[in-house]
DNA sequence: ATAATATTGATATTCATTATCATCTAATAG
DNA sequence: CTATTAGATGATAATGAATATCAATATTAT
């Protein structure tokens, strides 16, 4: 997805939830799209804070809080390590290879699993609505 | 595995660690094994407590994370809700389907998937170790 | 412009987990 | 068996992310 059309979906789901536009939620928006992903809450309420100093932190957590509802942002917990949001869209479904050793994130993707976890949930009579793969493991150059 | 055998891991991991053996370590563990699993610490704490009045909240948590180290326990984060733990063997390596509406779990397992997995992280050069796979969604009664 | 109401920022609060530390106890040597 | 010593415990404080509260403010519809 475009940072255009991120930026349309967001604005879509506000209008429609009946909620108000604000400079504060667009430059969330902003500065989170532009991030480079799997970015922390407060990482990106520094990284606004420095265009905006008067940023309030809880503002940072409810706005990452509705872009994970209308789908902008995609929250991604590893171990017992803080919350990680990441681009959803225009980065497309992928699921995550974890370095135990250095912490490092590579993200894949493989249509045949995808598609038999499908019918793994089909089998037990559950609709599938999203999912989270990760393994752990020692990357190229940790191993 | 069996009940005596997830305790001679446990044991033999303190052993190697130049870890000792109190009853509060054994009750803990017991306790843990002959809970139903997908336990929280604050629910195991209580459990024990109900045998042993005098037993601290700390003690548990020190404790689930050895059992969690040397294999016993398997820790297991679902969304922004408190760590659950389960036992890792005498079960089997499985996934979970998660209900979004009702909070169920579900243990699933499928061979062609763990294969698949395997052969993707070969693909990026990368050693598993383990892995965690979870698909949320709406069970039989919640669709 | 006004009214209605959502939003914000500062702050307090919550709550699981971790750290601290004096005391206790298991393991070991003698 | 006793002393030694180093790990373990329990009470408590501390941490830290996420949430709740609330008065002040900003946005939207009329």
């Amino acid at each position: 997805m475009s940072s255009e059309k991120a930026k349309n979906i967001f604005t879509d789901y506000l209008s429609k939830k009946g909620l108000r536009n604000t400079w504060q939620r667009l430059s969330i928006l902003d500065t989170f799209l532009s991030s480079g992903g799997h970015i922390t809450a407060d990482e990106l309420y520094n990284a606004v804070k420095r265009k905006h100093s008067d940023i309030g932190s809880a503002t940072v957590h409810r706005n990452l809080k509705l872009m994970s509802e209308c789908g902008v942002a995609d929250e991604i917990k590893i171990g017992n390590k803080k919350t990680r949001y990441e681009q959803k869209y225009g980065h497309g479904h992928h699921d995550h290879l974890i370095c135990t050793k250095c912490g490092k994130f590579i993200e894949v993707h493989n249509d045949k699993i995808e598609r038999l976890q499908e019918k793994l949930a089909e089998a037990n009579d559950f609709i599938p609505q999203r999912h989270k793969l990760e393994i752990y493991g020692l990357c190229k150059k940790c191993k």
